[in-house]
DNA sequence: CGGCGGCGTTAGAAGGCCGTTAAGAATGTC
DNA sequence: GACATTCTTAACGGCCTTCTAACGCCGCCG
């Protein structure tokens, strides 16, 4: 575990709480140092504060997600949602604003490991011909001559990406519509179903009898591998 | 899952989306209804709003932890550490600050429960040759060629949901009826002839005899394993 | 033996949900 | 600023679900 921040005491009470928890605990000061000590050590999880004197944990982020893809940990005394949405896009697991308890950081602490160690069965869905991969974000489709690929737009892809989360259960039309559009949209299933028909219409062999982006009426819409 | 919230917006939004999610949701806007609720659910986790209008969150909280160790997790607009600490050194597992994402509630729902060692109950139940998920939603067929499946309607699957929770129970026709039309449909009994009929001719191997789908004259109808 | 009430089954009508299409609004791109 | 892509919104036909009302059947009871 690499913990990264500026604030020497902060770095102490962390670094000590957390070896007391039996954790390998390496330390950096800046964003240089970081990234060197990330390249040699290894480690399993990193603790990443924002605000780092040479230069912005934004930087860090992209310089580790370059090369791998351990669990980030956010400290941040920002609250605003916009600093938020952008450590998380540019690949950080999880984000903890100031002042925040050890009790909150151990736990979150925990959850990112275990999501680390489970991790994500394949993430590769089939759909009639085609092959969705979702850590790769790709949609191919293996032919005898060249494999070609289609695209999908964000809403559409966004939509696939909650059904297939969930392959094989039902996923019910608010569920969706909250997790696509944001809540305040559970009323608006005629989006719903104008997206399903979309990737239907892309994916589907037959877009009219579909096989695997199934229809429950009454419930919501479910992907059969 | 039991929340407590004494803002009516929120509890209304918190409510449909973790029903969404297949949580079984109750609710309460004091601090006395909660204790009650408790007692009388026995939910397997609690979220609890400080701030409610009867009296402080920290008193509920001690309420509960005097004869139960469900899971707490506390929402709150105090961002001050002290009440954090005072609410989690009473016995509460998880704050939240407000402003809150669903996502990261959702995140730590899942992780109380998981702590709690709470796993979701097999809910897998059997009928004749049909196997009905709860959770996945399903009634499958192993064959041996392929398995099939079964498709139910709305209200045939909320019929038979009640029916399958209270596995070996009766269920008399009024509590029935109130859990599937909902109350004010005590009078239509006829609804369940219908659909146990139909349900029968689905799933029972021989319609006109019964095996699972019970019906107890004068009362009800049961499921028997 | 005949009436009665509860239960199972069938058939038909009404309504709701779903898939599809088309067009306007919003957003991004050159 | 023009164009293309994407998103939103509305409308419509068709199918499926639900509701409703019958009709037989059976056991119970007088």
């Amino acid at each position: 575990m690499l913990i990264v921040d500026d604030e020497p005491q902060l770095l102490r009470a962390l670094s000590i709480d957390l070896r007391g928890r039996h954790y390998e605990v390496d330390t950096a000061t800046t964003g240089s140092t970081a990234l060197a000590a990330a390249a040699r050590k290894q480690p399993d999880l990193v603790i990443l504060d924002l605000g780092l004197p040479d230069f912005g944990g934004t930087e860090v982020i992209c310089g580790l997600r370059g090369w791998t893809n351990v669990p980030i940990i956010v400290l941040s005394g920002r609250t605003g949602s916009a600093d938020k949405i952008g450590a998380l896009d540019r690949g950080a697991d999880d984000y903890v604003t100031k002042p925040f308890s050890m009790e909150e950081l151990h736990a979150r602490i925990r959850a990112a490991l275990r999501r680390h160690d489970n991790p994500e069965p394949a993430a590769k869905y089939q759909i009639g011909d085609w092959m969705v991969d979702l850590s790769a974000h790709t949609v191919t489709r293996p032919g005898a001559t060249r494999t070609d690929t289609a695209h999908l737009t964000r809403t559409e892809w966004n939509l696939l990406e909650v059904l297939l989360r969930n392959a094989g259960k039902l996923v019910d039309s608010q569920q969706l519509l909250t997790q696509v559009w944001g809540p305040g949209y559970q009323r608006e299933t005629n989006y719903l179903r104008f997206y399903l028909s979309r990737l239907r219409g892309k994916l589907e062999p037959e877009p009219s009898h579909p096989r695997h982006l199934l229809t429950e009426p009454g419930y919501g819409y479910r992907y059969r591998p």
